[in-house]
DNA sequence: TGCTGCGCACTCT
DNA sequence: AGAGTGCGCAGCA
């Protein structure tokens, strides 16, 4: 870990050179750092590089020159992109398809290329040779580092995301780590280090690339997506978790942190692990089924070597969203199709279920206007209303279903969900939705994650549609270990127990409850506001709460350093294990 | 000598 | 046109 010290100083540093515009370059920021604070330049060059592992500083090659960003305002400008991007995304990907380059900013692409900050990201892979030569001139003591790095990532993954990835391919099989795809087209100098720039998942021939929108369209909804999150303490078969894992490190990737590594992954499985079948996580084993899954075609690797889930249904999706067409631009782009999801009722033949989901509920209420409704009416995770739903999602979902004049009424115990007063058309579009659901046992399925019946459900009780987070609030958790319930009693909901032991399973009530208890009440909204529950917390980096969040830099610090990462040192220690 | 501000060019959307 | 980046130069301490 950085010393904060250094990071003020560090980012104060970058931001200053930015400011004047001169270029954030290794030498400058030592000499800055030195006169204004007295630090030794190579104390300050080793703060430097934990801060880019930790991916507080982006260390990017821009013009054919090292140069260093701050990482959050980077991020931030991706996602301002990404989202820009998605707006015009179909013409994006026609040019892109011509030349590689996709719709993105300098400053994004140089992300892209940047060093990998953290976990077995391939990183001295992504650099030229000229940084490496310069970096040799440093001392070669970073090079050292990052070929541990390097070995360390022999099976590293890095799906596509927020813009921050590297263009590496490292072969996860044999350990090598080879610059391929663009990279491997890279010349030295600036136009060329540009122009094999791009996006490392839309790198990829038109079929994948699309497939990365759509991917990036999914982990822009991810709360409603990745439902899978929630479901993988209930499967018991590590290829089932590891492709929940891969979802759910995918959201988060969607935020702009790091290239997903092998290491994250075996990271959240660990989180998961006391959930799960309290089997020994390898990283071996991992790597293997991993493998398996691509080769299942569960998931997917990309040109350069990213994993991502695999999602050839978006793709249609896309297809049909184009078609529809009629939303507003803005609106556009939150409509993603999931996967079928299978509900299997109790006894019951599957079910497929389309799923339209769109960015957010609030987004979804003006497409809900146009000619084409997309049906969001069921909800991913209305249809999971296990403990792996979110309250607060299958509220905003119900809201969302009510403002376009469709209504959805989730039941319990033996009674049903069902849509009605959707159009005739509306359920020949779907053909294949569920109109009833049987309770009790009700299995949720994602992307073949099946929950095995003899999970129950519990207290899965009438849910109407109330607007306002959680103000629905289903059972949160029934895994095994599951500490909290809650009921419904007269539309007040009582919490029969605690879950402050396991923040895994805290939902977002409870994350926004730590927080207000822990004295910071106004950042507990915001916290709520952006649905963080346990497993969101504790994946969440430094950058995030500092800035995703859109909360005061102090209290931030303070939650961060003093709640955030003690929270995710208790339940990550065990890395060491996986790793 | 070193720092700072900024005009300007370049590249891209 | 606007944004992001940074080279190169002038002014200043």
């Amino acid at each position: 870990m950085s010393e904060p010290r250094y990071r003020e100083w560090i980012l104060e540093t970058i931001d200053s050179l930015r400011s004047r515009k001169a270029r954030p370059d290794l030498e400058r920021i030592c000499r800055m750092v030195r006169r204004r604070h007295g630090s030794d330049p190579d104390r300050t060059r080793a703060e430097l590089e934990k801060l880019i592992q930790e991916q507080t500083v982006l260390k990017v090659n821009y013009k054919g020159s090292v140069s260093y960003r701050n990482a959050a305002k980077v991020q931030r400008k991706c996602r301002r992109k990404v989202e820009q991007a998605e707006r015009s995304k179909h013409a994006a990907f026609d040019n892109a398809k011509n030349d590689n380059i996709s719709a993105r900013s300098p400053a994004d692409r140089e992300a892209l290329e940047l060093t990998p900050c953290r976990g077995p990201s391939p990183s001295s892979c992504s650099r030229s040779a000229e940084e490496k030569r310069e970096e040799e001139d440093d001392g070669g003591e970073e090079e050292e580092e990052e070929e541990e790095e390097e070995a360390a990532a022999a099976a590293a993954v890095s799906p596509a995301t927020g813009g921050i990835s590297s263009l590496t391919s490292c072969d996860g099989r044999n350990g090598s780590c080879d610059v391929s795809g663009p990279a491997a087209g890279r010349v030295e100098g600036r136009e060329d280090t540009r122009s094999v720039l791009g996006h490392a998942s839309c790198d990829l021939p038109e079929p994948e690339r699309r497939t990365c929108t759509s991917a990036r369209n999914n982990k822009q909804h991810a709360p409603q997506v990745r439902a899978a999150e929630g479901s993988v303490r209930a499967v018991a078969d590590l290829g089932d978790r590891l492709v929940a894992a891969v979802w759910s490190l995918t959201e988060r990737n969607n935020r702009g942190h790091a290239p997903l590594g092998l290491k994250e992954i075996l990271g959240y499985l660990g989180t998961q692990a006391a959930h799960a079948d309290g089997e020994k996580l390898t990283r071996h084993r991992v790597k293997v089924v991993l493998e398996r899954e691509i080769e299942k075609g569960r998931l997917r690797r990309t040109r350069l070597g990213h994993i991502t889930e695999n999602i050839k249904e978006e793709e249609s999706m896309e297809v049909e969203c184009k078609e529809d067409g009629k939303m507003d631009e803005e609106e556009a782009e939150p409509l993603t199709q999931l996967e079928p999801q299978t509900i299997k009722p109790e006894g019951e033949a599957e079910v497929k279920v389309h799923v339209h989901a769109p960015l957010s509920a609030g987004v979804e209420v003006k497409a809900c206007g146009g000619s084409v409704p997309h049906t969001p009416v069921i909800m991913e995770e209305e249809l999971q209303p296990s403990p792996l739903t979110s309250p607060s999602k299958l509220s905003s979902a119900h809201q969302e279903a009510e403002q376009c004049g469709t209504e959805v009424e989730m039941v319990a115990q033996g009674e049903s969900i069902h849509t009605e007063s959707l159009t005739q058309d509306q359920r020949e579009a779907i053909p294949d939705q569920v109109q009833t659901l049987t309770q009790d046992e009700l299995v949720a399925v994602s992307d073949g994650v099946t929950i095995p019946p003899s999970i129950p459900i519990k207290n899965y009780s009438v849910c109407k549609a109330e607007v306002g987070v959680s103000s629905c609030l289903l059972t949160p958790s029934a895994s095994p270990g599951a500490a909290e319930e809650r009921g419904m009693n007269g539309g007040v909901f009582v919490k029969s127990e605690s879950s402050i032991t396991n923040p895994v399973d805290w939902t977002v009530a409870d994350v926004a409850s730590y927080f207000t208890a822990a004295g910071f009440p106004e950042q507990a909204l915001a916290f709520r506001m952006q649905e963080i529950d346990g497993k969101s917390l504790l994946l969440m980096q430094r950058n995030d709460v500092l800035t995703g969040l859109s909360i005061r830099l102090g209290p931030a610090l303070k939650i961060y350093e003093r709640h955030v990462k003690v929270l995710q040192r208790t339940h990550f220690q065990d890395d060491e294990a996986f790793c």
